[in-house]
DNA sequence: ATTTGTGAACAGTTTCACAGCG
DNA sequence: CGCTGTGAAACTGTTCACAAAT
């Protein structure tokens, strides 16, 4: 009797990596050294992630207990394309876009408007807010910008999921709010505010400052 | 003999977020129930972190094992100064100034040059830096903008330590060698490039795609 | 009565060690 | 032989439980 496994967020977070770094990777194959060397992640790590990951989807397909078609691990390395499939099948990318918003639209929140930021990663921005009618009317952006005051029939009409907050920080709480109440089930918070939220909403905060500090 | 304790990365993080929650708390003092309220984090998790600070500040001031003056908890609460004191000197935040430059400057990069970014932060931007010379011209900031040739005097010069790195992906991994061989010891890679760096140098991991992905 | 300070217990994560495979 | 797959061992981080303080 197994117990369920799921994927731990450290694992998750390590595997979205791995993703980017194997996109850009030019060749065939990798081994868990090669990776190690790039992330500087222990080799051992790296495969125990990838058993985790294949532990948990063969869990899924219920009742084979045998894992079929094992091309796997090939003992001197890893099909790059196998290993992209892996990751992308077990962490669970939603086939179907998810539709997001941007909430503040000062120069960072401006700059996230066209810049390609979502081109072909599976999110689509629907909408841009701002409490400043002037800026929602003097950008100009691929998606339309709304005052703060719409926010409610937008998130619902747009079926928008997601929000990158990019307010000033003494604002950050009162939007999050507005959001959180209009539906938004994840908020990237890039405010140096600590955000406190229902438990059903996820936060990922995405301090400059604070990333400043870290490395100093 | 007690053995030399480190803090640890985790506490460090809390702790940089707990100092953004004091800077705008109103009241004189804190529970550690009110902050574990506002953060989600368990209030033992908080009083063990503020224990795990004091006791390596107190193994700072070499000798004295008994600690003085200890104002600290005050069995209803923490005085938010005496809190605010403790992390800082604790974490050890340098008095002077950090400088600091920006490599890449398309619309994320340049939204960084004014907008206040390091407002009173310890962090000073010194330079930006971009290969396309005509951007460099173009861009109006506080600080002098240099195409990405002058990078390795300039950063001498100026005693630049840090960067925030906003090129496109693809160009990521050469801004950042260039940067590391110019003598940088941090960066703040925003990024989805998984950048490959000397263990001397430090980085922090800044993607907004990757941060939707672990919300959604 | 409430809240901190503290070490022990517990849970989670990483590394080790080595069998098995090509 | 070099590399993966795997469980156990070591380590790190979090929560519990309760004495001490007021």
């Amino acid at each position: 009797m197994n117990s369920i496994i799921a994927i731990p967020e450290v694992t998750k977070k390590r595997m979205l990596t791995l993703q980017n770094l194997l996109k850009s990777w030019s060749q065939e194959k990798i081994t868990s050294m090669q990776i190690s060397e790039i992330t500087g992640w222990n080799n051992s790590l790296i495969r125990h992630d990838l058993w985790l990951l294949r532990k948990f989807q063969s869990q899924l397909l219920e009742g084979n207990t045998v894992f079929e078609n094992e091309t796997f691990g090939v003992s001197n390395g890893y099909y790059k394309h196998d290993l992209l499939n892996t990751i992308t099948l077990a962490l669970g990318f939603k086939s179907s876009e998810i539709n997001i918003c941007i909430a503040g639209l000062n120069r960072l929140g401006a700059a996230l408007l066209d810049e390609g930021t979502t081109e072909g990663s599976g999110f689509k921005i629907k909408a841009g807010f701002d409490s400043n009618v002037n800026r929602v009317e003097i950008l100009r952006s691929s998606f339309p910008l709304y005052p703060a005051t719409e926010m409610s029939w937008v998130i619902k009409k747009e079926n928008i999921q997601l929000a990158i907050l990019t307010v000033a920080a003494k604002d950050a709480q009162a939007m999050c709010d507005r959001l959180v109440k209009a539906g938004v089930t994840g908020i990237v918070n890039m405010t140096n505010s600590v955000l406190r939220v229902p438990e059903n909403v996820k936060i990922e905060n995405l301090s400059i400052l604070n990333s400043l500090k870290i490395i100093s």
